[in-house]
DNA sequence: ATTCTCACA
DNA sequence: TGTGAGTA
């Protein structure tokens, strides 16, 4: 039972993160998540449900708006946040192409980032950075 | 029975 | 964000 099987249609989904099924499919048009699809049905996995508990901490506690965590992960690229060593990025196709933010992809070693909330610390880290460089969108 | 998209209170 | 309509 590998945590990024995707079992979960939208309605336990959302059940069990307590959130709209419209707030899920809002999460996914804005390009912050990427269910799985059979067909026109989307489903989550366990790691897709852990990182979408990090969004709610990002939007709620954080005050953190949709763009600006975008923005976030954009400045921010996986590789950079899980320190990969080289011979990881070398085989991660979110480093080789740089034009597409590596949170916009699922199919990569960078889909790693999904596994364990550990990465929340790491974000809320980058927090820091972003409000004092960048400026609000 | 469920989910999907779209539009709107 | 939440709801309802009309589908598939």
């Amino acid at each position: 039972m590998s945590k990024d099987e995707p079992i979960f249609p939208i309605s336990v989904a959302s059940k069990l993160l307590g959130l709209h099924p419209r707030t899920l499919r809002i999460y996914e048009e804005e390009g912050l998540i990427k269910p799985a699809r059979i067909g026109q049905k989307r489903y989550f996995s366990h790691n897709d449900l852990e990182w979408i508990k990090c969004l709610r901490q990002l939007i709620h506690e954080e005050g953190i708006s949709i763009p600006g965590i975008k923005k976030l992960l954009t400045l921010s690229p996986c590789w950079e946040i899980k320190n990969c060593p080289e011979e990881v990025r070398a085989q991660c196709s979110a480093y080789q192409d740089r034009t597409i933010p590596c949170w916009q992809r699922t199919k990569t070693a960078c889909a790693r980032r999904f596994q364990g909330c550990q990465t929340c610390e790491v974000y809320l880290r980058d927090i820091e950075k972003l409000s004092e460089s960048a400026e609000d969108e």
